[in-house]
DNA sequence: GTCTATATAGGGATAGAC
DNA sequence: GTCTATCCCTATATAGAC
């Protein structure tokens, strides 16, 4: 069933949680404002004041937001002066969080449907690109010759994006689950 | 540029294989009658001649042609009584056209978005379960173990629709082609 | 900041002539 | 089979009171 009346947002940062989830898992076009009014608890005309660009102000910060994220979940721990299988495993488990265990789809991936149609498809790409780059560099930082660390990094991040996919349409969980060890694997190897 | 006055259709293949193109580059709720109305050629009345149950019909037809696609191009290939190796080459060719290189999204990804609110959403999930078990089963013919098949099965077609959305993300075409030669040496190691 | 009401456009879909 | 015209609904967005 749907998820019944919803309490209110208590910050601005938590209407954008809830906005991502919804652009995560409906893309841009898929989202009309009268969802993200109920989902959100709030009307219309408060919508439009936290956000007065209107639905592409709100898919803005959820991309903002996921920056953010990343940035502090993903890139700075991948820049930590742990071991790489350490900074691999920080990784790997916010990605896990991130994604619920591969229940719920990737932001990148649905928002970049209907690319050239929606305002911000720039900025949704460059959060794939500075995630293989921070990755690649931490292999390299680790010994590894560069063409190899951009190669696994690309690798695992493909593997990670293609089982969010292929465990929803098979509707089997456990291939993420699977997914996420190989990608350790091709990492630590 | 988008692509000018279409030519008008010859066949009700024709149309289907637009429809097509429009659903996997935009997912179900991206693309408007009207859009389609264009791309097409067909005026809306002929649009509702040709697919009576409206856009679920368009949208039922043209999963219905991918399956055919598949055991056509895919599932048939995997059961030829050839070597391993080329089984599999017949495949990735097959796939590398079929993404025409990693330019063109895959229609499973579009369309399982906003999941639960199509209407065809088993039929799409399926296209990708039948693409494991073909695979795998191709694989234990060859003496691999069922369950080294099954997991390099899908390891294989994680790997494809991953790049699929981190070559789209990356504009980097060429991260498509590294991941099919990738795919190859999973499945024939 | 949030409400009610409304403007305006576009969505999917249909009717009926041809 | 295709056309024109149209219906009805929902979409995004705004106005103005509170």
């Amino acid at each position: 069933m749907t998820t019944g009346a919803p309490s209110p947002p208590r910050s601005r940062e938590e209407i954008i949680l809830r906005l991502f989830d919804l652009f995560r898992r409906a893309g841009y076009e898929g989202v009309s404002i009268g969802e993200i009014s109920h989902a959100t608890g709030l009307g219309k005309s408060s919508l439009y004041h936290h956000f007065p660009g209107g639905k592409a102000d709100m898919a803005a910060a959820v991309v903002a937001f996921a920056k953010a994220w990343m940035e502090a979940r993903i890139l700075a721990p991948l820049r930590a002066a742990i071991p790489l299988a350490d900074r691999v495993d920080l990784m790997l488990a916010a990605i896990s969080e991130l994604y619920d265990g591969g229940a719920a789809p990737c932001l990148v991936a649905s928002m970049l449907l209907s690319r050239g149609r929606d305002p911000i498809d720039a900025d949704v790409g460059a959060l794939i690109c500075d995630w293989i780059d921070a990755l690649a560099r931490a292999l390299r930082h680790s010994g590894i010759s560069p063409n190899e660390a951009v190669e696994r990094a690309t690798s695992a991040i493909i593997t990670i994006e293609g089982a969010l996919i292929v465990a929803r349409a098979a509707e089997r969980l456990d291939i993420f689950g699977d997914a996420i060890d190989r990608a350790r694997r091709t990492l630590i190897a």
